[in-house]
DNA sequence: CGAACAGGCGCC
DNA sequence: AAAGGGCGCCTGTTCG
């Protein structure tokens, strides 16, 4: 069922039944106009099924989900019957767990009622949008990250198996039939036996490998890799190979292959605000994790290329972005070196974790030092980090540049620890939320300017402040430069007029792992 | 017995 | 050298 609106979400028409998803696909060709959502998961039915990817929609439940957190109730229910229980003054069921209703709602012959619904409830949330433009633009680009997120689960990052497969072979040793543990590591491990005497010891045991320290003379406070480089003991170098190795065999190995790629696609579903500051999470193969040393599996088709492109320094931009204080991102280049060559008295690497501490909220340590420099320095940058923090400690409420809205402070957050704890999470959130929904717009600039311009390539991977696209070889370099377009573009779109500039420059490569 | 938690480490 | 923001996933361990 479908149904015509106008542009506050008034009813301009009877609700009309179409035959099938190819009407559907006609009426996008014809009048591409803004389709209505109970969730994007729709969208993925349409695409498979058709081939069809509609240029613009509105998600009603994430929409939900950031009116419902702008009114202070974050992670309350936002689903479309919790909308419709509030929009009828009921006091909300909990959402259905993600993955049980995955039923298509629109572009089926779904219950009439529910297309009722989804009509009620948009038309609500257009009432609340018009009046509030930076709003309008987040839910805007949530709506249209949520297309690029089950695109980009259908499209598959494309993975050769072959490929890392013979990484692993090169890093662990031959893998064995039996699916015993592979060469190098039990080599290994028997190396850090001996260096203990003999006596065996489960390496994977936190609490073994303590007590094996313990005997030996070192009392350790925890068997992470930086705390054992500080001591001085024969295991100690086997068994950080041994923990690199284990890791790439338990997170990124053979199980990991045969789980998550089929016919060289890794397909995760993404998870578009699931994470508190925006940022998307991911369900199925730890695809926002994926280590540096398997990235060489990820690899064009033949006649394809990758386009790589990462944000420089991001979340400093979005800083002096956000506070007006220009001096802080003065160009292009690289900000970390500028901000170190002038009269700051430090290298480049302390310089970045200076600022990145200032907004983490760390203040002990080498760079608590250079703290003082940088209120001196930036003083609208700082005061606005350390407005955000107090505003976390006094238990109020912080907003992104768009209006994205934290989660209410718990009971006994006014304890110092945790007023401490929430004024570090907040001070964060302002300009890591900032800095995910600049990354939402390039996402959905980008993928309007990829289909105007039918250059033929697809949006595949997306993390915080990267995106990778398939390309055909002939038309990377044109996707390269629609992704430097996009990045400045979103730049403006947030912050209008702003001398801060968010440069991309994408690399053109065959494989992820390429300079 | 499975669920929940803790330790550890990969990514931004 | 090693502390601060956000995650997901694997293993071992303990709880119910």
């Amino acid at each position: 069922m479908i149904q015509r609106l106008d542009e506050s979400g008034d009813p301009l028409a009877p609700p009309e039944k179409l035959p099938d998803l190819t009407a559907v696909a006609e009426l996008e060709r014809a009048e591409t106009p803004r389709w209505v959502l109970a969730r994007s998961r729709t969208h993925r039915r349409l695409l498979t099924e058709t081939g069809v990817e509609v240029a613009r929609s509105h998600d009603v439940e994430l929409v939900e989900g950031l009116l419902v957190a702008a009114a202070g109730g974050f992670g309350q229910p936002h689903g479309l019957a919790a909308a419709v229980a509030r929009l009828e003054g009921r006091t909300p069921e909990p959402d259905p767990p993600v993955g049980v209703d995955d039923r298509p709602t629109l572009f089926d012959t779904g219950p009439v009622d529910e297309l009722a619904d989804i009509v009620a409830v948009h038309r609500a949330q257009q009432a609340v949008l018009a009046a509030d433009p930076r709003m309008r633009l987040l839910a805007a680009a949530e709506s249209a990250a949520g297309l690029v997120a089950e695109e980009m689960t259908v499209h598959g990052l494309p993975w050769r198996a072959d490929v890392h497969d013979e990484l692993l072979t090169e890093a662990l040793g031959p893998r064995s039939s039996l699916g015993g543990r592979p060469p190098k590591l039990a080599a290994l491990a028997d190396e850090v036996v001996a260096a203990f005497g003999g006596r065996a010891v489960n390496l994977d045991s936190p609490a073994e490998v303590l007590r094996a320290f313990a005997r030996a003379g070192h009392e350790l406070g925890s068997t992470r890799s930086w705390e054992l480089k500080g001591i001085d003991h024969p295991a100690v170098a086997p068994l950080l190979a041994y923990k690199e190795l284990a890791r790439l065999h338990t997170a990124h190995g053979w199980a990991w292959l045969r789980t998550w790629v089929h016919n060289n696609r890794f397909r995760p579903e993404y998870v578009v605000g699931g994470v508190v500051s925006g940022r998307w999470a991911s369900r199925g193969g730890g695809a926002l994790q994926i280590p540096r040393a398997v990235r060489a599996a990820v690899r064009a088709d033949p006649g394809w290329k990758l386009v790589v492109a990462d944000a420089a320094q991001l979340e400093p931009r979005v800083l002096a972005a956000l506070s007006g204080d220009h001096a802080l991102a003065p160009g292009e280049d690289d900000l970390y070196t500028a901000l170190a060559s002038a009269e700051f008295g430090a290298d480049r690497a302390t310089a970045k974790l200076a600022l990145i501490s200032a907004m983490y909220g760390q203040t002990s340590g080498g760079a608590g030092q250079l703290l003082g420099t940088l209120r001196r320095r930036f003083p609208a940058a700082m005061g606005l980090l350390e407005d955000a923090a107090r505003a976390g400690e006094e238990g109020r409420l912080v907003r992104s540049h768009l209006g994205r809205t934290c989660p209410p402070a718990r009971p006994g957050h006014e304890l110092p620890a945790a007023a401490r704890a929430r004024g570090r999470f907040t001070r964060n959130f302002v300009v890591q939320a900032t800095a995910a929904e600049w990354a939402l717009v390039l996402l959905a600039e980008l993928r309007l300017a990829l289909r105007s311009a039918a250059t033929g390539a697809q949006l595949v991977f997306f993390q915080h402040d990267e995106v990778l696209l398939h390309s055909p070889a002939e038309t990377a370099d044109d996707v390269a430069e629609l992704v430097r377009v996009a990045a400045l573009t979103a730049g403006r779109r947030l912050f209008g007029a702003t001398p801060v500039r968010f440069p991309m420059r994408p690399r053109v490569v065959d494989a992820y792992d390429e300079r």
